[in-house]
DNA sequence: TGGTGATCATCA
DNA sequence: TGATGATCACCA
């Protein structure tokens, strides 16, 4: 089906490797690997994702992990315009939305998955065929000072209209950098949570997304300055 | 059902 | 036209 890649060793061995990417296409990529290549990603919207995975030796699996736990790295690729803005929000994890009393953001998931990423952009819009599209130089980010600052305070809010069984008045527009949106194969997807008055409901799960201006922030704070 | 990978489709 | 809410495919 198609050739299997090995674990990178190390941090600069999986850096490397995708550095060895950048300028390729995914049509060549794809053939590198004999995968094929969908025509549009309607049905596929993860496609880009795994073929990277796939290229750079990630673990697969659906587990809420980084997807490099003995290196401390989660990956991530970000589809960019052609003047290097993102042109989504990037998903993180999802939400808990019971069992959450005492939580905190030091052991929280999306601290954990973005504490260290390996950013991989690929250039194409919408029309651009995902075979057409161009993988660009990876970005090994950690969170700033600040940058942690905003995670941590929009987590926090969230979290505690959660907490206070306020779910269903979180909308994408609450939070500076980081938003809670619908995760979920369609609307008849339920997933238990908690009501105003403590009682139990069922609601749309949802997951963290990290908003456009704050992953267009990060790659120019690395590649612009 | 709830995780992973995300983009689609529509509306303000 | 950008952002929000909805959705697609696959796996355990």
């Amino acid at each position: 089906m198609n050739n299997s890649v090995s674990r990178p060793s190390s941090i600069d061995a999986l850096v490397a490797r995708a550095e060895q990417l950048a300028g390729l296409s995914l049509g060549e990529l794809a053939q590198r690997l004999a995968i094929e290549v969908p025509p549009h990603l309607r049905r596929d919207k993860g496609w880009i994702g795994q073929l990277l995975e796939l290229a750079l030796g990630a673990s697969a699996g659906s587990k809420p992990e980084q997807d490099f736990p003995e290196l401390g790295v989660e990956l991530k690729t970000l589809p960019i315009d052609s003047n290097g803005k993102p042109l989504e929000t990037t998903f993180v994890c999802v939400a808990p939305l019971i069992d959450i009393a005492g939580l905190r953001w030091e052991y929280s998931n999306v601290r954990n998955k973005l504490s260290r990423v390996l950013w991989i952009p690929v250039l194409g819009e919408r029309g651009v065929a995902p075979g057409d599209r161009i993988i660009g130089q990876p970005l090994l980010w950690e969170p700033d000072e600040e940058e942690e600052r905003l995670l941590r305070q929009d987590w926090e809010e969230i979290m505690e209209l959660i907490s206070l069984g306020r779910v269903r008045e979180v909308t994408a527009r609450h939070g500076q950098v980081l938003q809670l949106r619908p995760k979920a194969a369609n609307g008849r997807a339920l997933t238990e949570a908690v009501g105003r008055q403590g009682q139990p409901i069922m609601t749309l799960p949802r997951g963290f997304y990290l908003k456009t201006g704050f992953t267009a922030a990060l790659l120019a704070r690395h590649f612009m300055l």
